[in-house]
DNA sequence: CATTACTTTCATTAAATACTGAAAGTTCAG
DNA sequence: CTGAACTTTCAGTATTTAATGAAAGTAATG
């Protein structure tokens, strides 16, 4: 085995560190360890890497590296790459974090704020015309709850939507 | 057993579909089923609640019962509260929608964003000196993530600590 | 059309997480 | 003190979620 200067093992050491501990917060998203690692990995690869590779890389099965690579693809967080004249399949990960930022945002947002949404209109309309005290009391706070809910859900798009520069720039505004 | 008249039938079904949804939508969130229905029953109690209280309404466990309402309790999501008279331990919801973003918001904040940028902050620093094309592709795209990162936390800081009024004229100027 | 080089699926196994219920702990009243 | 009424803990169990690896599928090549 090649022996590697100083410089490239304490790179391998900080980038293992990222990819273990990237993978470790992932769990805390609701994101799975895995799916988590291969991120850090291709994020912070500065080539495309195929299935194989990231199989050795990381030390998991085939169809685990296949399973989350695929539902990488499916945030749109990574791209398959087709390198002509070879029938593997690369995948290359987006790399600018505003990108990123609106990627998960946008994951989010339809993942756990539009089925809250669904849920509380419906207990709205299901108990708008109850009488009594304590079904107005229900009725209330799932309305108060329904309001915030579809208020933050529109302003996550209007964020997200924005241009990063313009973000910024209202950010740095209300931050100063 | 007592007959319920129809509004009150109407209103225990709306509750309890509010209160398994929200448990289901619990687990997307990373809390757990359990925590997420204690959570929704007592907001939409009219009255603080007991332990037993809570056991028979969702039917668990007491243990499960009270990991949980310390769990919410350590959140900040309810309050504990004394009866006088009574040797029990009651336990109240906070209300209003915003305190409990604000809340949520902390929470995750802490969960969240604190041990990424700690982990980001590391490889930056251990990265920073090296010398080779692959060190500064690693070494850039984690800076840039370590300072979104950074960013949004202080965001985060910023929108949780505004006054409810404040944070909805500001969010109106940037929906309208 | 048969071989090779890959991708995809899925039944099984492993790991992580949550729940139960009984036992131990605490507090208070008599 | 003693017992009653409650709270807290925790070992064992159940449930849920993720990972493995082998088998099946697919497509390009000669």
């Amino acid at each position: 085995m090649k022996v590697m200067n100083v410089p490239t093992d304490r790179l391998k050491l900080a980038k293992d560190e990222f990819i273990a501990q990237w993978g470790a917060l992932g769990t805390q998203w609701g994101i799975n360890r895995t799916m988590a690692q291969i991120h850090a990995l291709l994020m912070t690869s500065p080539q495309v890497m195929c299935t194989d590779e990231v199989m050795e890389e990381l030390s998991i099965s085939r169809g685990n590296a296949h399973t989350n690579l695929k539902e990488l693809v499916n945030w749109g967080l990574i791209k398959m790459i087709v390198v002509k004249g070879d029938r593997r399949d690369f995948y290359e990960a987006e790399k600018d974090v505003w990108q990123i930022f609106t990627i998960i945002a946008r994951e989010r947002k339809r993942r756990e704020i539009e089925p809250a949404l669904a849920i509380l209109n419906r207990c709205v309309a299901e108990t708008k015309d109850l009488k009594s005290a304590e079904a107005k009391t229900f009725h209330n706070q799932v309305k108060d709850l329904e309001e915030f809910v579809s208020f933050a859900s529109k302003m996550s798009d209007r964020v997200a939507g924005m241009k990063h520069g313009f973000a910024l720039q209202l950010a740095t505004k209300l931050l100063g």
